[in-house]
Formats: structure tokens, sequence, C-alpha cells
RNA sequence: GGUCGGAUGGCCGAGUGGCUAGGCACAGCUCUGCAAAAGCUGCUACAGCGGUUCGAAUCCGCUUUCGACCUCCA
């Protein structure tokens, strides 16, 4: 097993993966907030950490992926406020929380689907772990560390700084916030601004509700993670990841939360990844610039000029490394939907390509350099997940797969090990790791002996020089998104949008 | 205001001291009835100004500029 490395957010370098059990990697995701539909800016940090746990399975890693949902707070939906129980003849009117959250859990999830993201082990909601949180927060107020007021709970910050680094992850000085923290709901009850809510007295009004010792109401926002990693992973494990947004206040709070709980830090390694941006601004809730996954999928939004699949959107958003900002424009999708199909394309090439190769490759050079190339996809990666990297290799040996089927390149050129282990790589890489599949369903056979009887028909016009049937074909297949290409070798193929 | 991170060719984006990714677009050529596809070739950039060095996109300083976080946020 190759030794992987990657940025650690709570160091900040490069650090060598240890896992704290050999063989076996424990990986936690801040999941999504199901209060309104995935936008563009949610498919980065679950398709970046998909790959993570794939590569680490690729590995060798027996792998515990758990990604949470957050379905706890207070939810409205836009335009529909939330059922106010008192008011029973609007229920049906009105919109119940937990069917907000199963609607935007189920689109969730459908996305999830169409970026080829594999599931993880465990997808644990807040709402189902109210008890692990109570009892969570119940060691923290035993330990000193938190307090009481009005039926609300709250984290003693200052007494915690003293004792441990607060600020570490986030990089920032607990003196600085306090002068420039704002005013907040319920700020008059904590002891400190820097102070944070373990658990919230809940209004009469407020329909998300459970008993706990302390009255009624619902667990704070950061304290959801840290009961559920700690219950599906250890009160120490291996990756916890997520938006480089989520680093202050929610990753630093997790970390105190636990310290105090556990008695020791609950992460061994912190991985955050950037923002998309969209002109130059961060794609979110507060900015109101968001393009929703299915305004993507259906090309419905003023900024789109056409519809993109998801495997465009995921193939963007590897082409650039996790940690990089990555800007949104409708031409630099236009531009990885053109860069996918080819690069695709060039794969299913290569799985057809004839094994006539000899033993010994003709031309060696060429051979080196493509045994290099696929050699470096595993450095690429064991490198903080450089999918860039292993994307622009795989890009090198496109002209040289496309090469043998155009005749430029001799297909004795590689020797048959180096082109098995072409094959190889495409497959370990392309599909195993970074999670690509193909756009078009797989062709029917009643489609495809349809498309047979047209080409056969083409094929005699044009030997006839009845070039107006054949290009009328060609045409009419082509307005219907059916291409027609007339390879080298006198075949004819086909490709459906 | 505080903290942190960027500024790379027409566009998108890798890259931490010399070997100067990759994609898209563009131009020429090859192939071709035409087209598409494919192949070959070309386009050689690192915000500005200083400094360190034999040598800097890469290290240091300053300037300009953009952004993220500090508040729900992936």
């Amino acid at each position: 097993m190759p030794d992987l490395y990657f940025y650690n957010s709570y160091t900040r370098q490069k650090e060598k993966f240890e896992p704290i059990t050999p063989g076996y990697a424990g990986l936690y995701v801040c999941g999504p907030t199901v209060s309104g539909e995935s936008h563009m800016g949610h498919a980065r940090p679950y398709i970046t950490f998909d790959v993570v746990q794939r590569y680490l399975k690729h590995l060798g890693y027996k792998v515990r992926y758990v990604r949470n949902i957050t379905d706890a707070g207070h939810f409205e939906e836009e335009g529909r406020e939330a059922v106010d129980k008192v008011n029973e003849k609007a229920k049906l009117e009105k919109m119940e929380p937990m069917e907000l959250v199963h609607k935007y859990t189920m689109l969730y999830r459908q996305g999830m689907k169409l970026f080829n993201c594999e599931d993880p082990a465990i997808e644990p909601t807040a709402t189902g772990h109210i008890i692990e949180q109570i009892s969570m927060i119940e060691t923290i107020i035993e330990k000193g560390y938190a307090y009481e007021v009005n039926g609300s709970v709250y984290f003693d910050v200052n007494k915690y700084a003293a004792s441990y680094p607060y600020g570490k992850l986030s990089g920032r000085v607990l003196e600085d916030q306090l002068e420039t923290t704002r005013e907040l709901d319920g700020q008059e009850e904590k002891r400190d601004k820097a102070d944070f809510a373990l658990w919230k007295s809940a209004p009469p009004q407020h329909i998300m509700r459970w008993k706990s010792p302390w009255g009624e109401g619902f667990p704070g926002w950061h304290i959801e993670c840290s009961a559920m990693s700690s219950k599906y992973l250890g009160e120490t494990f291996d990756i916890h990841g997520g938006g480089m947004d989520l680093q202050f206040p929610h990753h630093e709070s997790e970390i105190a939360q636990s310290t105090i709980a556990h008695g020791h830090p609950p992460v061994r390694y912190w991985m955050h990844n950037n923002m998309i941006t969209i002109n130059g601004k961060k794609m979110g809730k507060s900015y109101n610039n968001q393009i929703k996954l299915s305004e993507l999928f259906s090309g419905n939004h003023p900024m789109l000029q056409q519809a993109y699949h998801p495997m465009v959107i995921r193939f963007y958003i590897l082409q650039t490394h996790y940690r990089s900002t990555l800007d949104f424009s409708n031409e630099a999708l236009q531009a990885s939907e053109r860069a996918f199909r080819r690069l695709w394309e060039a794969y299913e090439l290569l799985n057809k390509l004839p094994a006539t190769a000899g033993e010994t490759a003709a031309d060696s050079e060429l051979d080196a350099k493509v045994a290099q190339w696929c050699r470096e996809c595993e450095e690429f990666m064991c490198d903080d997940f450089n999918t860039a990297k292993v994307l622009a290799n795989l890009f090198e040996l496109a002209p040289v797969i496309n090469g043998i089927k155009g005749g430029q390149v001799s297909g004795k050129a590689l020797s048959a090990t180096t082109v098995a282990l072409m094959k190889d790589t495409f497959h370990v890489f392309l599909e195993e790791i970074l999670g690509m599949q193909a756009m078009q369903a797989q062709q029917t056979d009643k489609l495809d002996k349809a498309l047979s009887l047209l080409i056969e028909i083409r094929s005699d016009a044009k030997k006839r020089k009845d070039f107006a049937t054949s290009d009328q074909i060609r045409n009419k297949l082509a307005s219907a998104g059916i291409m027609l290409k007339d390879e080298k070798d006198g075949t004819v193929s086909y490709t459906v949008e």
C-alpha cells in the first residue's frame, strides 16, 4: 500500500495518513441541512469526499463513511410557514416540518445518486440522535464547561480556552472575536459572547421540540456532529471533512465539545474543500446566487445556456484541486462537457482495442511514456488527492488510444503489457476512483438494429454516389441527436446524445 | 476592523527554485465525396515593483486587487 499524504487543516500541512486502527479508516463528513434544495455548492464536498472514500477503499482500507443529515432546527419553506400545531384546521394546508425535511432529503439523495456518489455506510439524522446529544450535553455540564440559563445550555468558551487551544483549527484569536461578534438571538443569556448554544429552549410557537432535563427545546447546531461521529466512529476517529465555511464556528465548536466530553480531541485529520464561486462570489444561501441541482440538470436558469449532465458537473469539479476555489461559468461547463466526452470516448475505444500488441514494444519511447503516465496516477492521488493531475495524465493517453484506432500510431507501438496497464489505469482511476460513468444509457438492441439498417442503406447510397440520400440520413439523424461517424476503415459508428 | 487565502496564456485550471501540466477555444496541415471525429503542428503565461539566488510563476518585502471566515451556510 503506497503512503497517502494529504493536507490536514488543523496543522496546516500535508501529513502522512496513519489510521488509528491499521487497515481501517473512519470518515465523517458534514452533510446538508435539508431545509431547501441542494445547489451546486453542495455538490463539491460530496463529490470530493466520495472520491476520498473511494480512494481509501482502493488503497485497501476498510472504510466506514458517515455523512449526516441535519434535519433539526427552525425550518420553514419559502412562502410557507411550518405548521402551527395549535391551528389544527390549517394542518394539511401547511407544511409539516417532517414533510419539508423528507422532501429535501429525497431530492438530495437523488442528486447524489445522479452524481454517482456512493452511499455512506451510515447516514444519521440529527432528529434521530436527540438522546445522544442530550447525554453529551449532560456530560459537558458535569465537567463544568457548560451552564444552563432559562432552559438553554451554553458552552463556556472562555473556560475552555484557558486550558485548550480554542481557535487553532480556524486560526483565530479569542480576544479578537470578542470585539467583533455581533448581536445574536439569546445573546443576553450568555456569560460571554463567544459562548455557543448546546441546547436551545423552544419558544411556544417553535414546532421542533424535544423534552430534556432543561425543559422543552432543541439541540444546538454543533452538538449533533459530535454526538453522531463519536457514536459511529469512536471518540477519536481518523478523518473529518466538510466545506471550508464550516471551519468556524462549526468545527471549532465540535472540537471544544468533544474534547471536554471525552477528554481528548475527536479528530486526527481535518479536511476542508474550498468553495464554488459564481462571478467571484461564493455560491450560497446568504448571497442568493445558488444554481440548484435541478436547474443545472434541466438548463432552466438564466446563467445557463443548456442542460448539463451530472457527470459533466462531477468532471468539472474533479478537474480542479479540492482546496482551490472553483469559479462557475456556463463556458467552463461547456468546456468540461466537450473534454469529458472526448476522454470517455477514448476510454470506450481503449476497451474495444484488439489485443494485437506484441510482447515487445515497437516504439519503446512511447511505450515508456505511456507506462509512466499510468503509474503516476497513483502518486498524484497519494499527494493530497490531486484529481486534476490524474485527469491530465488520462488526457495524455487519449491521443495514443485515438492514434492506434486512427492508424497514426502503430498497433504494435506498445507492448501488450502496457496496453493492459493502460486499460487497467483507465478503469481503476476514471471509473472506480474518480467515479465517472457514461453519460448515455446503454444502447438497446432494437435501436442498434434500426440504426444498422439505416447505416446500411446509407452505405449503399454512398456507393452509388447518391450523396443526397446519404447526407439526408446523416442530417436527419443528427437533428434527432444521433451522430454518425464515417470511420477511416469504412465502418460507421454512432453516438446518441 | 480582525484573521486567512488567492492573483497563471482568449477562457478554465495544475504546479513551491532550473526539466516551464492538462482541458476548452483559435489557426494551419493530414485524412475525407462532404461533414463530423481523430491525428500532427502552432499559440509559451505566471498582477506590479524591489530583493535573495548562478537561476524564481515558485522564496522574502512592499504595492495594487479579489475573495473567504468572523453570522445560518458545503
